[in-house]
RNA sequence: UCCUCAGUAGCUCAGUUGGUUAGAGCACCUGGCUGUUAACCAGGGGGUCCUAAGUUCGAGUCUUAGCUGAGGAGCCA
């Protein structure tokens, strides 16, 4: 039985039980033993009492924080203060020792930064533990929360030959020879000679493949990995991560807000509702405003500004900012902070940006220097999506193309779409770790994600 | 990539103006304790003070360079 239905079934009080899972302390003397067993199924252990003279002593030294043990016994009302039920051990297997000499966790603190060393070992602590359920729960909303409102889950390529996206520096796919690779006339490589016949590299973004997809089945969305070869050393980026992406066909500006919305409240709500021992512990640990800050976000409408208003609540606040507000320029994360965190105290969405700082696909609107982008941005981790209402015009979208000398012959495909039967549409990206660390209240990135891919880090 | 800060026992950290043999808690070993709550009490073992060069009678401490990590910035999700 997993400690999780154990700690929940009161029926079970006086029957014989078996759990199986890793001790997280032993406490006692030499004739009882109380081990603290924890299985991964919750944050909470199960407490077994052990007479020392029932067992074997060279079985006992066995029973080591971090050893992998089953015991099996009667379930008893606990006489202890810290826990109403325990288990009275009547039969002990040792699975698996961890020799305390070299087995690195131990049942006192420790950082982060040691823990991201022993990546394959920190899932068994109690901080991994709550985050990796936290992150399970997540990603399981996404799924619920896009099935229940007719959404399609599309799986959009990884590999891709398209560079055209502009989202980030890429990371080349290739089977050609590093050492000695087919060369051209001119010297450069031969790509025809690849494994694809052509230039490819991992995905920066499944958007427009997304847009293909919501052109036809109305309501799409990623949930995937992506891959950004940004030589970025900051506690937000990743070089791979998860992120969602919904398109929808007939979404105007104002139809994606609300989305994003909702979609957000609704992830909140559901960690709220579903994992509230894990925030609990991730709260008493390391941030005391967790929970207060989540229920924040539920309780208030995101203030929804343009970026040009943005730009004058900026210049009129008296702020000394290091890097001057200006328009046409886009916002530095300081400036986005001060509207977050003090101007509004609230998320904030910002629409209708300049369009000389913001992607070839995004609609333009009538006035000629903005277009229809919106980020939503959140306290303490700043811009948590970007998106926009897309461009759906042939020509409009073919000029802006030949304006910003992108490779049109790439993305002929793309264009087509709005050749036959375009439609005006809409969709955005979520970087699925930063809602996790929202969520969370972590501090790093790479404490939210199993194994973190980051600059000169890809152990594990 | 730029700026700032840090690196001392397996882990978390202290170490004064440069001065004798570098300390504590946890972990480990020995002993004690019949119900503990990151159990407790007594004792013990454990150090390339990140690396290299330099200043000095003397460097964990000061200087320079490098390595690694963290925070901030840029890029973005």
């Amino acid at each position: 039985m997993r400690i999780k239905e154990l700690l929940k079934s009161n029926a079970a009080i006086g029957t014989k039980v078996e759990v199986k899972g890793w001790v997280r302390t032993k406490r006692g003397n030499k004739n009882i033993n109380f081990v603290a067993l924890n299985d991964g199924s919750t944050i909470h252990t199960i407490q077994a009492v052990i007479d020392a003279s029932a067992f074997p002593e060279d079985l006992m030294k066995q029973v080591t924080t971090g050893a992998c043990i089953a015991v099996k016994g009667i379930l008893v009302q606990s006489p202890g203060k810290e826990q109403s039920i325990e288990i009275q051990a009547e039969g002990l297997v040792v699975y698996g020792s961890a020799n305390p000499d070299t087995y690195p966790l131990q049942k006192k603190g420790h950082s982060l930064e040691f823990l991201r060393e022993i990546a394959h070992l920190r899932p068994r602590t109690n901080t991994f533990g709550a985050v990796l359920r936290i992150r399970h729960a997540l990603a399981f909303a996404i799924h619920k929360y896009f099935n229940d409102n007719g959404f399609f889950y599309l799986h959009t390529p990884i590999i891709t030959g398209s560079d055209a996206e502009g989202a980030g520096e890429m990371f080349r796919v290739t089977t050609l020879d590093a050492k000695n690779p087919p060369l051209l006339g001119d010297g450069s490589v031969n790509f025809s000679e690849d494994f694809f016949g052509k230039q490819t590299n991992l995905t920066v973004s499944g958007q427009l493949e997304g847009e293909l997809g919501a052109l036809a089945l109305s309501r799409i969305y990623t949930f995937g990995p992506t891959f950004r070869a940004e030589n970025s050393n900051t506690p937000r980026h990743l070089a791979e991560f998860w992120m969602i992406e919904p398109e929808m066909a007939f979404y105007e500006i104002k139809d994606n807000m609300d989305l994003a919305e909702d979609f957000l409240k609704y992830l909140i709500r559901y960690a709220l509702d579903n994992c509230r021992d894990d925030l609990e512990f991730l709260r008493k640990m390391y941030d005391e405003e967790l929970i207060a800050r989540l229920s924040f976000i539920l309780e208030n409408r995101f203030e929804r500004i343009t970026y040009t208003k943005a730009v004058e609540d900026l210049e009129k606040s008296g702020e000394n900012f290091e890097f001057p507000v200006k328009w046409g320029v886009d916002l530095q994360t300081e400036h986005e902070r001060y509207l977050v965190e003090k101007f509004y105290a609230k998320p904030v969405i910002v629409t209708d940006y300049p369009k000389a700082i913001k992607a070839f696909y995004m609609k333009q609107n009538e006035d000629g220097r903005t277009v229809r982008g919106m980020d939503v941005l959140f306290p303490k981790i700043g811009e948590i999506i970007g998106g926009s209402q897309r461009e759906e015009d042939y020509e409009k979208l073919k000029m802006r193309i030949r304006e910003l000398q992108l490779p049109e012959k790439d993305l002929w495909w793309y264009l087509e779409t709005r050749l036959f039967g375009t439609a005006p549409h809409s969709g955005f990206g979520l970087g699925f770790e930063r809602l996790v660390l929202f969520v969370t209240g972590m501090g790093n990135i790479r404490d939210v994600i199993p194994f973190p891919r980051a600059p000169k880090n890809a152990e594990f």
